[in-house]
DNA sequence: GAGATGACGGGCT
DNA sequence: AAGCCCGCCATCT
């Protein structure tokens, strides 16, 4: 069906991140069952229309770096650091930190 | 149906 | 540390 295809579901999934805190494409992934699915994740951000409601923003690659080509990075840094999220001098973001393990914050 | 693409990840050089 | 290569998954031509 196709609120069950793949990309509905990660929408669905970037959607419940909250705000300051980002997930990986392979976390996203292995949610839905793919572990070695963060490709198609990452297709699925690219095909997003940009009115979306989907944050996809608050996902990034495993290193905590911006996976996008210059404008999109420009564009995912200014929307992160207005959540609140911060970057190292190199441009990358602690997961440790900043990452999304599942559960709400309290 | 086959080949190519892409906002990935992990491993090796 | 930085760069290159291979493997996975979903979609497009």
């Amino acid at each position: 069906m196709s609120r069950d295809s793949f990309f509905h579901q990660v929408y669905e999934l970037v959607r419940s991140v909250p705000p300051g805190k980002v997930v990986t494409y392979g976390q996203v992934a292995r949610w839905l069952g793919k572990a070695n699915g963060a490709r198609a994740v990452g297709w699925a951000m690219r095909a997003l229309p940009k009115g979306s409601d989907v944050p996809w923003q608050r996902v990034v690659n495993s290193r905590g770096e911006l996976s996008l080509t210059s404008q999109g990075k420009d564009l995912q840094r200014a929307l992160l650091e207005s959540e609140g999220i911060q970057f190292d001098d190199r441009g990358r973001i602690d997961l440790h930190e900043s990452g999304w393990d599942g559960e709400l914050p309290s």
